[in-house]
DNA sequence: ACTTAAACGAGACGGTACGTCGCGTCTTTTC
DNA sequence: GAAAAGACGCGACGTACCGTCTCGTTTAAGT
């Protein structure tokens, strides 16, 4: 009869960890990253301190399970509108991602992680994958999409990769520099010259040295 | 004309401003951002905490300062090379800066002042100006001459602004989030594609709405 | 009338109850009472916390049960040995006391017990009938055997509850506060004292007031 | 010139010193010492524990402090009166102290003493000098003043060391075990006890072994 | 050279938060 | 239904730094 094949389940408190999470959610809007302490969390949470230390390994931890959705399974991948205008289902969706830059909400978050990143960059891995990746995946998958259909170009040299961060890339470098306004006429022309680049035969000449 | 004849003149010690510098850039990179504290700094100086305290409003404020070469005047601009070959130069400027952010004290100081930006947003606008401000104008002013010389495309709406973030904002969005190598190849793509996009007629047709 | 014949009986497992009090009894050996956790108990006994809350109601009265020889009921009273010559008996019982003194277990036990009366007085009466209780009514019954026969001083006004603190109570005093060797020769004297001071017509003639 | 001859002053805030001390002196009468924590000796002095850990090693060690009157410099030294009565003398700094005993503001501070001591001896020559150190040697004195008055005993074989933990030890015995009370009646009978056995010629017989 | 006022090094101060330990209670599963 | 296991809310621990505040002690200007 072989008895203890039972893992010793970890009995976690699900009203803990909820209160856990949306206390920091509303901790980091409120009062910002740089005010965030653990004391304040387990305060705001009615929770001692150990139970938060007992399940996460470091206030960053919580912070990106904090701004996850609940049901962030790895089945739940977004997708990009394809009309079949690849140009205007890009601006669409900058546009909004623009539009979330202004509210505060959402850049204290997109401050609280990048700042969470530089401070303890072996939670860059995990934010890349859980937060930025459905994305950026998104993205990329518009682009292949469109790639097909013939509407950009194809090809080794052509790295949808390094496409997505050029949609990416300046927006989110100009906001953190505060370089100029984020605004609908600027991420149209960031798909503008990142469509332009991408036109079939746009980058077959240009010289190189090594 | 002998104006601000400086009644008070503030009698300050250039050994403990230099102390505290140099102090303050070496625990950057022995320790990193996380850990430097105003203590710390004062420690290792051998200056007392008031004497930081008295100059600077804050420990970013003197890292900033840290991080900028000591003759930085305003006339000091720098300069892209112009070979009259732009791919090339762009290439050359961006293999170095790909190089440099494999150096493990450059990237502990873009890190500790990327942080510190996001942790004190009034920051920013300094570090915009005084750290990225004369690259930025650089790589315009190259870009600039390019368009003069016909090589890209002319017009209103063709912001070089735009432009430079094309090439820099990927490759810091890239390296915050550690999305990839920062390789040559990869500043090749980039610049391959900036420049596609820029090319004369690249960008004239595209939809759009709102 | 058959009384308590037990209704309900409390499943109580002794093993645990023993595994419990044993590994008290080391710990406060080991770490010394100001160490010992009922966290610590529970864990070096194999035992829940939750079996110890249920019989015990405070880490003291553990401790106590745990000092106490296992069959400690009311019927096993001791006697001090008595060969008619009081000093020799005393003295020989209290330079057996004297060298437990020395003995890093019994002090620490004595260390232990001590200070739970002075955190929780409310253990004080416990302490002073189960685990003194039978010491000082042993001296009482040998010094009411030496009265009767006439080697000491007898009458209302010899109270032999205070002779018997007159020999134990120095003693104590004198370890708890590190005054001096608990020697053969000190407890010697104190016997020496203490049968002086009760010798028949010897505490006759004394001034007082109020 | 020799300059630095400073001994680099430690500049210690009197203030904060008698607020702890003050603070801690409350604290154990109102709560007692089992609840007595640094914490609340703090917050109740308006003073950052680590003032408190700058300056004492431990808790027991500021308590210690608090319980000395201010002004308690070596050549403080107190003296038991002396009327030519010893046992009308005794009885009445005894009954004093029996007194005091009643006291709930002395018993709570004894008790606090006595439990330091108990969990950390290495404390116990601290308060055997500097807490009993002056009372003990006041008794000594003035029973050496009785033996040369030809009251007492003499002779190396009497040792007043013993004789005043003779009338001590008992006190201290009864009280913390709560064996019984504190009355006029039994110190007077401890002083009756004690001279009785320090009656010149009192302890010259008596048997012995080993 | 002498005076004098600031800046300086040192570091104590009242605080806040850290991450850990142990409390006594509770909940779940096993025997 | 007691027992093991251990999570929970809580309070205190002793430490690290914060930014402010004295302390003497340089130190450089303006007599």
């Amino acid at each position: 009869m072989p008895s203890d094949n039972v893992p010793s389940r970890p009995r976690r408190s699900e009203r803990a960890r909820r209160a856990i999470l949306d206390a920091t959610y509303d901790l980091v809007l409120e009062k910002g990253y740089a005010k965030l302490t653990i004391e304040a969390i387990a305060a705001r949470a009615g929770v001692g301190k150990q139970t938060i230390y007992r399940w996460w390994p470091s206030k960053g931890a919580v912070m990106i399970d904090a701004f996850l959705p609940e049901g962030a399974g790895e089945e739940t991948e977004v997708d990009l509108p394809d009309t079949g205008d690849l140009a205007a289902d890009l601006k669409g969706v900058l546009r909004a991602t623009a539009d979330e830059f202004a509210d505060p909400a959402f850049s204290a978050r997109l401050r609280a992680l990048s700042a969470e990143i530089l401070l303890a960059p072996e939670l860059a891995p995990d934010v890349a994958e859980r937060v930025l990746g459905p994305g950026l995946r998104a993205y990329k998958k518009r682009l292949l999409a469109a790639q097909q259909a013939g509407v950009i170009a194809q090809g080794d040299d052509v790295d949808l990769d390094v496409a997505v961060e050029l949609l990416l890339g300046p927006l989110h470098y100009r906001w953190l520099h505060d370089l100029g306004g984020i605004t609908h006429d600027y991420v149209d022309t960031l798909v503008d010259f990142t469509l332009a680049a991408l036109r079939p035969g746009a980058t077959t000449t240009s010289s190189s040295s090594s």
